[in-house]
DNA sequence: GTAAGTGCAAAGGTTTTGCATGATC
DNA sequence: GATCATGCAAAACCTTTGCACTTAC
């Protein structure tokens, strides 16, 4: 997402623009890559905007509910989020160092409409990723 | 999985068939959805062969490791599992009632090549769910 | 009898809730 | 000043671990 544009986004929605909002707002739009409330939590003690753990899952819950981001599941045990307005992606989780990367490759818009008239099911969104081994782990073996 | 040839594999192997082994072995088997240690905890309580939760996720990790069950994550913070004799499937999960259709179609393994040779990251295994409103929900609507 | 499997209690980790305090508009 | 947002403490969940007891072989 674009840090200014949602920002006055929210404030003619008429949210509120607390210190808090604004860091993470500007942390999601500056990152490519799914964060989990523990690591939104690091990121706000470096730019010294620190907030409670329950505060940073209240503001996930706010901005999720309003739709500037959106859930990635891609560690077991521990949501992650991405900001909406990235294109839609998915994610290559490698085993062995954590590292996460994106493709657009996705199939399943083309599935929607065959499993709706197959099975009357109404697709409304999905997850997709993969994990595996990335080059240069694959290089150290 | 074949619960018969499960439970003679599993002997064959050394290990022990013990009452909860063998209901769970049992419950897989005749299982056609996910299902999480919860609802393996109460499917027990019903069969009259109750067991400790702890039981339960020490069976459900010895299965796993012993690639008689496989992850489904279908539900936040909870995680599934399903026989891994199942021919490879993903899910119709409703966002409405919960229920699970299975569903077939899947492109991981044609992404597989492509995206080895792209990025050189090898794929090792997916997550493919599909999330929405089934047939019956979407009637009374 | 010996190892593998079990139960209980306790703890770990992530996420949520209640309530009083504080900040934004 | 009226709400919305925050912090703290406590709890709710799911899952794991340690240790003593029990069971399958």
């Amino acid at each position: 997402m674009n840090k200014d544009s949602a920002l006055s986004d929210l404030r003619a929605k008429g949210f509120r623009l607390t210190k808090v909002r604004k860091e993470m707002v500007r942390i999601f739009s500056e990152n490519s890559c799914p964060i989990s409330a523990n690591e939104i939590e690091k990121k706000l003690i470096s730019s010294k905007s620190s907030a409670n753990k329950t505060t940073v899952y209240r503001e996930i819950k706010f901005l999720l509910n309003n739709g500037y981001i959106v859930e990635a599941r891609i560690h077991p045990n521990e949501i992650s989020y991405e900001s909406a307005e990235l294109k839609h992606h998915h994610h290559l989780v490698c085993d062995s160092c954590g590292s996460v990367d994106s493709f657009a490759n996705c199939i399943a818009d083309e599935l929607e409409e065959d499993i709706y008239k197959k099975k009357g099911f109404k697709i409304k969104r999905h997850t997709f990723e993969l994990y595996g081994t990335c080059s240069s782990c694959e290089r150290k073996n």
